[in-house]
RNA sequence: GGGCGAGUGGCGGAAUGGCAGACGCGCCGGCCUUAGGAGCCGGUGCCCCGCAAGGGGCGUGAGGGUUCGAGUCCCUCCUUGCCCACCA
């Protein structure tokens, strides 16, 4: 940084020492309480939020590039008038806690704990303006009883359920949920582990209840790709569920009911065999003696290829026929019955009706099987061409072929009128399947919330006693060294007595998704300790849908969706009126390593911000931080350009507290720019900080704080320039710091503090906080501008720019358009055959020919 | 394979269909300095003509289109990122 020297004008003014300045200011504000709420009044208020970090241990340059900017929303916003909320807290439970424990033998609670007091410190440098009164740990038994809470009336509710099912397992993380499972080569989200099938007790919500609501975005703003990506995920298709029978033969009398969902309906005539997913249960039933052998073989060889690689897998269809046949209801025919893993046990009814001839899967595996395909659907006059491939295009002209009755009549409507049809006795109806499934909750974790259930030999699953609650983890834990839960082996936890019988039973060892955690947090954070229940029914009615809520995009279809689900479940069980948590999602990129690659400890590209901020300052790193590009972008950190941020705001310092210096170097020092004149110089200024004000205004609102700092720095360099001239120290230079300093404010609150008290020291007024100040007013009158210049463009190339006085009407501006010089060369002697004078006179176009 | 984004100087990035490259980094030259890895001033898309002042051409992944005018809108393609991937 700067050296004193021994010349004047450096040694005129104290150096910017963000070092002295920032932890000064932080203590103040917090004795100030501008970061308190005051939740009983909702009169303008402003709830923001910011997703809770992990406390992993440290705080990275990530975590900054998240919360910075939404500090500057929320002091901007309370410049505004705006009660602002912005809370903080610690998403404490977790995998990472335990891998940790498990390694260094410590307790996940320490080890998390720890964490948590170091981040708290770490994230207090930043000089954001939490409301840490607030904050919520989630591995707190007083945040996580209302887990349990909450589970024991979605279970009276009818809203959680146990079920055995085929679960993705991960050999260390234990059960996953579907959307946790990454890749077309099945890994867990977390670790990274090949993810298998396991069959399963497991509890379940009730989420897919909430399908068509979670469609309904209109009470939530997403940005556009998460509601995409939440559609997609929730996926409803439209169709029928189609009842075939089995036919009777040598060896079985037939007449099971197979029931398929179908899309197309309007196909079913084309339907010449029938494909059951491996896990279908009338597999076993109905596979014919002579064929059993060969189908178990399938079956178990196609369940076992779930667990082994299957990414490389050619996808060729492969299946068995059982031995069976099945009537197709709309003709009578009989059509043999097949066993294939291409058929999803998980969706729709885990069967299908084959339509080869408008189906790809079912036209590949017809064709391999030698099996009939007939084409059902045609545009008119192609219904003998032969199909080299499945006809799937939709278009109006299509109608049905070979179809009985139902011949000639347009696909949709066809495909109407059977299912109705077919609905009169019972073999058919109109169905709706989702690809949404039920939120599967159970993991086979130590450190979460335990599940409030005991099993009891004699009355099977009871449910925790609400006045027993909360089911406290035990504080010492024994890993031996593994990653098996160690509740299970924890007999002091694991035995008790049965709340209904009062005989021997055992404690649920499973403990809940922490996606369970973060789907209500901002809820709990407006009455933190509120003892008897889990929200404060009326602060949360003020409070929220949450106004502004910001965070990474990678939680589209997990934490931003289930968030809302339990929403709705809150609401169901008659806490409170709300639909959705939150009003505007703001998703911002995120900070990569140098390396393009995430951000992490064992990569070794963690930047961090402590080392940054001793260098230069908190403000800095700020800004730096917002300077970068536009906050949804994100990208790979490098550190190339924050002495430019840094500058700018030793500039802003000099500007502020000395403005009749010079700077040696510069042979224009002290001098107005060549042709104006002091009064000329006042209104520039003027202008400049006006016309900044208007555009800085903006650009937070909007959220595009790259650009606001630019302009800041344009006006700053502006002010500098005007430096130790005469019009430096006047009322319009006085007038464009203070805008300055009340702008730069909420994004480098420090060093605005600092200037600010200094100023209102030296003009002898009393201390008052910057951050208590209003935002200002622009004045139209002073942007305005007397004269403007006018690009001038020959077919569209630039060939002059004129400068003509702003009120010029059109007429006018062509005349003097014509009459300049470079344009009367640019125009050769030719006489423009059309004038277009762009909206406002903003620019004109002569085109001419030849 | 499907869906949704994104491709602009050496780099990060600006630009309601209207002056492409704001702002910053880097680089070049100068000033100030015992010194400069500090500070200040000026220059900096590429190519060409000119000693110079100046002037001209080309330029936003490629090709086409709409328009007086396209980085921006439309079509085809290429590259790349993310999400979903046998969803009947």
């Amino acid at each position: 940084m700067t050296q004193t020297s021994d010349r004047p004008e450096r040694t005129r003014i104290e150096r910017y020492d963000p070092a002295s300045i920032e932890p000064r200011w932080q203590a103040r504000w917090e004795k100030l309480g501008l970061h308190r709420t005051n939740l009983s009044d909702t009169r303008n208020r402003y709830y923001l939020l910011t997703m809770y970090p992990y406390p992993s241990g440290d705080i990275h340059i990530g975590h900054w590039y998240i919360k910075t900017p939404t500090d500057a929303i929320a002091r901007f916003q309370r410049m505004h008038g705006k009660n602002v909320f912005l809370p903080i807290g610690f998403d404490a439970f977790g995998l990472p806690a335990e891998n940790a424990a498990i390694k260094n033998r410590i307790n996940p609670r320490e080890w998390t704990m720890q964490n948590i007091a170091n981040m708290r410190r770490q994230l207090r440098t930043m000089g954001a303006t939490f409301d840490w009164d607030a904050e919520v740990v989630t591995c707190d038994p007083e945040y996580y009883r209302w887990n349990q809470w909450f589970f024991l009336q979605f279970l009276k509710a009818g809203l959680a359920y146990r079920a055995r099912s085929s679960v993705d397992w991960c050999p260390n993380d234990g059960t996953l949920a579907r959307e946790q499972v990454e890749g077309a080569d099945r890994r867990c989200w977390r670790c990274g582990a090949k993810v298998e099938k396991r069959d399963l007790d497991q509890w379940y919500l009730r989420v897919t209840k909430y399908a068509d609501e979670l469609l309904d975005f209109s009470e939530i703003e997403f940005p556009d790709p998460v509601r995409t990506m939440q559609t997609n995920w929730i996926g409803r298709s439209e169709g029928g569920e189609i009842v075939f029978a089995t036919a009777p033969s040598d060896h079985h009398p037939g007449g099971e009911e197979i029931r398929v969902f179908t899309t197309r309906p309007d196909t079913l005539f084309g339907a010449t065999f029938m494909v059951l997913a491996p896990e279908h249960p009338l597999v076993a039933a109905l596979t014919a003696p002579d064929r059993r052998a060969e189908v178990e073989a399938y079956v178990a060889r196609a369940l076992a290829e779930t667990e082994i690689e299957r990414l490389s897998a050619e996808r060729d269809k492969t299946g068995v026929p059982i031995g069976a046949d099945a009537i197709n209801p709309v003709n009578g025919e009989r059509i043999p019955i097949f066993v294939a893993d291409y058929v999803l046990g998980g969706y729709g009814t885990g069967a299908i009706m084959a339509v080869p001839a408008h189906d790809e899967r079912d036209f590949a595996f017809a064709e391999k099987y030698g099996l009939p395909i007939r084409r059902v659907v045609a545009v008119a006059g192609t219904e003998d061409e032969p199909m080299a491939e499945a006809y799937v295009a939709h278009s109006d002209d299509e109608v049905l072929v070979n179809s009985g009755e139902y011949s000639g009549l347009p696909a949709d409507e066809a495909g109407r009128r059977i299912v109705e049809w077919l609905a009169r006795d019972g073999r058919g109806r109109a169905a709706v399947t989702y690809r949404l499934r039920d939120w599967l909750i159970s993991r086979q974790r130590y450190w979460g919330t335990p599940i409030p259930v005991i099993h009891c030999e004699r009355c099977g699953i009871v449910p925790v006693p609400e006045a027993d609650l909360p089911v406290l983890l035990p504080d010492t834990v024994d890993y031996a060294g593994s990653g098996v839960n160690p509740l299970t082996r924890d007999a002091a936890f694991l035995n008790v007595a049965c709340p209904r019988c009062d005989g021997p039973a055992q404690r649920e060892t499973d403990t809940m998704d922490t996606f369970i955690d973060s789907s209500w947090y901002w809820y709990r954070y407006l009455s933190p300790h509120k003892a008897d229940e889990p929200i404060d029914a009326d602060t949360a009615e003020g409070w929220t849908p949450v106004e502004q809520y910001t965070g990474g995009a990678e939680h589209a279809v997990m934490h931003l969706l289930y968030a809302r689900e339990f929403t709705k479940m809150m609401r169901d069980i008659g806490l409170f009126q709300q639909n959705e948590p939150w009003k505007k999602v703001f998703n911002q990129g995120q900070i990569l390593g140098a390396d393009g690659e995430r951000m992490s400890k064992s990569r070794g590209n963690v930047q961090d911000p402590d080392e940054l901020v001793k260098r230069y300052g908190a403000d800095t790193i700020r800004l730096f931080l917002m300077f970068m590009g536009p906050w949804d972008q994100g990208g790979p950190w490098s550190p190339s350009g924050i002495g430019g941020v840094h500058r700018f705001l030793n500039r802003t310092w000099t500007i502020a507290l000395d403005p009749q210096g010079t700077e040696a170097g510069d042979p224009d020092a002290g001098r107005l720019p060549a042709g104006e004149d002091l009064a000329a110089a006042e209104r520039a200024i003027r202008a400049a900080a006006h016309r900044t004000l208007r555009d800085v205004t903006e650009d937070y609102e909007g959220f595009r704080f790259n650009t606001m700092v630019a302009k800041l720095m344009e006006l700053s360099n502006l002010l500098f320039r005007y430096r130790g001239t005469p019009a430096a120290g006047g009322t319009a230079w006085d007038e464009a710091v203070r805008l300055l300093l009340l702008m730069l404010a909420p994004s480098a609150p420090h060093i605005a503090e600092e200037l600010w008290s200094r100023r209102l020291a030296a003009a002898g007024r009393e201390w008052s906080s910057i951050h208590a100040e209003r935002w200002p007013t622009v004045d139209a009158a002073a942007v305005v501008e007397a004269t403007r210049e006018v690009p001038v463009q020959v077919n569209g190339k630039l060939r002059d720019k004129v400068v003509v006085p702003a009120g010029i009407d059109d007429a006018a501006l062509e005349r003097l358009v014509l009459a300049a010089p470079k344009v009367v060369a640019a125009l050769a002697g030719r006489t423009p055959e059309r004038v277009v004078v762009a909206g406002g006179g903003r620019l004109v176009n002569l085109v001419v020919r030849g």
